[in-house]
DNA sequence: CTGAAAGCGCTAACAA
DNA sequence: TTGTTAGCGCTTTCAG
């Protein structure tokens, strides 16, 4: 059924019944009338054909790398959150962390798909760019910084030195480290460059033979794990970008007698739910990954009432959560 | 842009764009002055004025009761895998386990929004009954069986039945049962019934004491387990719904002095990533999530080609998984 | 294989 | 406030 059938059972014009699912410019006799022939008809106004005139597709399409991280789903939950509330629905690409898709993804969006744009990418290149700058939606990148566009991002540097020096200040002399991809600016780039700095300001120094880059995996964690403690240095406390690492590393530990946190301390970032019960409870840095979700939404929500093209970027703090793994007296 | 416009740019009709764009009953040459006048302009169709006509969405509803679960997003992630392979999009919605939001996106749904609908839910009402029976477009509903409908579920009986049989098998005489609602069929009803029968064929009875039911969460395993082992009877084993209650139980555990395995087994369903890190390696049963999702997405696309009106059940069976929480002598 | 033209269902400008 | 009507951008007959 269409919206004129619909009328001419109601007994409206088509105009009334527009206006009834619109703005509500509506006398309430005929509102009446239209509702009694909802109930009857079941009638639903077309949300593309309304799309075509209105352009307005109460879309909002969200990119991310993955679903099946804890991070990462909370993040879009504070997203569908914020969104919900406004009554847009989300358009959902996982890409899997594929380049390739990733781009497409965006590609996609330039048609007229979605009302707005959220990314979460964990590497961004000259490419992306380029694509964001043509979009014709407003865009919000959350989880990372990238120079000229709507962020909300975390305090990454700030939450890997404190944890570093966290466990510096309890006497650690030989700090390892095992982080993610550089090419990552916040949980690459950024956790490293915290560890680094509380190192040096410890008045110690990075030892390149105690450092790794890992995937974002437990297995990858545990890997890493194995072939630096097969080497001669032994470090006595370990940073790990991500909790997922340290698990993986911890669960090495435990296999080879490295008793925590009396031979290693161990602290990372995430603050996951698996970081509360793991065999040794894992001290970590929360951060506000819901909270980050609702922010880039609220601040594309914004971005798409305004239609301004100043962009803004919004860094949250985080919580030091201190656990057994860092407990050495 | 609009097609009008950019038939005029590339030199070609209207039609012979729409015809690129779809089937591509084309001669050659139109079509290289097509893709010429594209690299110039950038155009792109719109997908809602397509829809208009078409009626093709190429979009999936997705229907979820929270985002942040490892269950729940691996089977999206399923979902999205084999229908992303098909060209469609995900449009994603999170009830985040409320009852009117479920029923409300079930509404959105039926207008004409997307091709067809997935939907995960734990509890199913008449209500739902009547909304999935009034759907325009094909459904399918994942993790549950709820008659009359397609579906792709897991053998929760099954699964609960032989993780409790295996410790029972090992020598278990009072056994314990933290669940889950029974009105979710399958995480709540099927685990506990799989339960139930392991215990009775093992001759032993099931004790109403050593019995709870939590929510979906380690917070709430840890509450139940505290109240049980609070009381005079001792379950020397216990069966849990799911990895977060087990965790919740064995962190009590941990802290009450109550030895896993050798005072108290413990074994669980669904294999999360958290059991295999936990201070005792959790036994659980491993369910095809990502399968699921995979299964789900397949009888959605075999429902939406053939338009066929009958259902299908599919279910997926189960591997278990020892641990050292079940590792008695 | 092609182009002209008639809609798809709705919104919004306009005249009343 | 209301109803009429001209499109929104595209697909799909239909006649060539």
């Amino acid at each position: 059924m269409n919206i004129s059938e619909f009328a001419e059972i109601a007994g409206v014009s088509v105009s009334a019944v527009s206006r009834y699912f619109n703005n509500g410019y509506l006398a309430d006799d005929k509102r009446a009338l239209i509702e009694a022939a909802l109930e009857k008809t079941g009638y639903m106004p077309s949300y593309s054909a309304r799309t075509v005139r209105s352009k307005v597709t109460k879309l909002v399409g969200v990119i991310l790398p993955k679903l099946s991280s804890e991070s990462i789903s909370r993040v879009t939950e504070g997203i569908g959150e914020v969104l919900g509330e406004e009554g847009f629905e989300l358009l959902l690409v996982n890409t899997a962390n594929d380049y390739n898709r990733e781009i497409s993804s965006l590609e996609l969006f330039r048609q007229n798909r979605v009302d707005g744009v959220i990314l979460l990418a964990s590497v961004f290149t000259d490419l992306h760019r380029s694509l964001l700058s043509k979009m014709r939606v407003p865009t919000v990148i959350v989880g990372q910084q990238f120079k000229g566009f709507n962020c909300v991002c975390h305090n990454d540097f700030g939450a890997a030195y404190s944890m570093t020096k966290l466990m510096l200040d309890k006497g650690a002399k030989h700090p390892a480290f095992i982080g993610v991809n550089p090419d990552d600016i916040a949980a690459g780039r950024d956790r490293r460059l915290g560890f680094e700095k509380a190192v040096t300001e410890a008045g110690l120094s990075v030892d390149p033979k105690l450092c790794a880059i890992a995937k974002f995996s437990m297995d990858s964690g545990y890997d890493k794990a194995k072939r630096m403690f097969s080497g001669r240095k032994r470090p006595d406390c370990l940073f790990c970008a991500t909790d997922s690492i340290a698990s993986g590393a911890m669960l090495y530990c435990r296999e080879n007698g490295i008793t925590i946190p009396d031979d290693l301390m161990v602290g990372a970032v995430g603050d996951s739910r698996m970081g509360r019960v793991l065999y040794v409870p894992l001290s970590s840095v929360h951060l506000h990954y819901k909270t980050a979700g609702r922010e880039g939404a609220n601040m594309l929500l914004s971005a798409m009432k305004s239609g301004s093209d100043v962009h803004r970027v919004m860094q949250l703090e985080y919580d030091i959560i201190e656990r057994e793994s860092t407990n050495r007296v």
